[in-house]
DNA sequence: GTAAAATTCAGTAGTTTACAGGATTGCAAG
DNA sequence: CTTGCAATCCTGTAAACTACTGAATTTTAC
């Protein structure tokens, strides 16, 4: 019902009042988005819950604010989300700020298990293979034999006590050694 | 000078007046944080690039608040601060919302550059292969042979263009067809 | 100044890749 | 219905890579 309607005329701002912590509302943010480009949506939800409210935000809302904000903030709301601006209410910022904080520390301390107890030289060679050179292209970057470079990676491999060429690809990675 | 005081008598709150926009006040807080846990530090800032502030809360900042703040605001921020909270300016927990919002969306436009031209087999056999398993253990486990998981590696190979294993496991990260 | 680690190279056996080819099946359009 | 196509399955062969062992030379560390 609420397609057909939108599809009819589709209002310039369009306020979701969620009673349920379901994907529906996301969903309908989603489709309202991207079919409505110009129809703003603002989330009304009791529901706190940081992911949901992220969810809510990579959907495309413009706005989200809680059950018990007051008529004024409301206001604010809608006169923001209309001027083309987002609006959320305090209490979402700082709930999802701390998210993020929290996030980007995990971020930063998962990937360094110590440091890497590699040679500078084996770093060298294990960057060249996770970019994608084969031990020939390998060998003649650094001018050396194709069996230095297969002992090298030999000695990385028990070093870092992994078992394939793909875990070793996903060190590098994880350590940023290369880039995805 | 500071780390001298400080040393004599680590504060409960150390409030941080921060004139510059350069790595010296996040340094600072990182030291503070690192060698002196329970001392919480609080930024008083006139900058409000989201990346300085990213950076000053991932090492280990309790609140920022921004140089107009008022009275009132800052006895807040240090009372919230004193109780084990965290405390944010409400433009500070603004700019970060829309900045983690933006990077989230970023992030998740990325990595899909169009729906993933493989079928449902070869899907599994990439997904076996990023994980680690080598072809053996993938025939083994699908009950064909190793050459067919061969063939199939092959096609896929061809199919996307990837000229070495190296670049087959970055395609299924990115394409979260594997976990890092 | 010696011991340990890093860097270099090689032999051998087994595994994987590259490239070319063929067989079978399921499904959809003519 | 058969024709064509894509998906799935299998093989041969040469080249590249891995696993394991061994070893010479240089650097680093105490």
């Amino acid at each position: 019902e609420c397609f057909e309607k939108i599809a009819l005329e589709p209002p310039d701002i369009l306020i979701l009042d969620i009673s349920l912590p379901d994907t529906n509302g996301i969903e309908i943010t989603k489709r309202i988005t991207a079919e409505y480009p110009e129809t703003k949506v603002l989330i009304l939800s009791m529901y706190t819950n940081e992911d949901f409210i992220f969810n809510s935000l990579k959907a495309g809302a413009r706005g989200y604010l809680p059950k018990n904000t007051s008529r004024e903030e409301l206001l604010s709301a809608i006169h923001a989300i209309y001027e083309g601006d987002e609006f959320f209410a305090d209490s979402i910022s700082r709930i999802m700020l701390k998210s993020y904080v929290r996030k980007a520390k995990e971020d930063d301390l998962t990937p360094q298990r110590g440091p890497i107890p590699l040679t500078a030289r084996e770093i060298e060679i294990l960057k060249l293979f996770a970019e994608g050179f084969i031990n020939k292209e390998i060998s003649d970057q650094l001018d050396i034999s194709i069996r230095t470079v297969e002992t090298h990676k030999n000695h990385i491999m028990k070093k870092l006590e992994l078992k394939s060429t793909v875990e070793l690809i996903k060190y590098a990675i994880r350590n940023k050694i290369v880039e995805i």
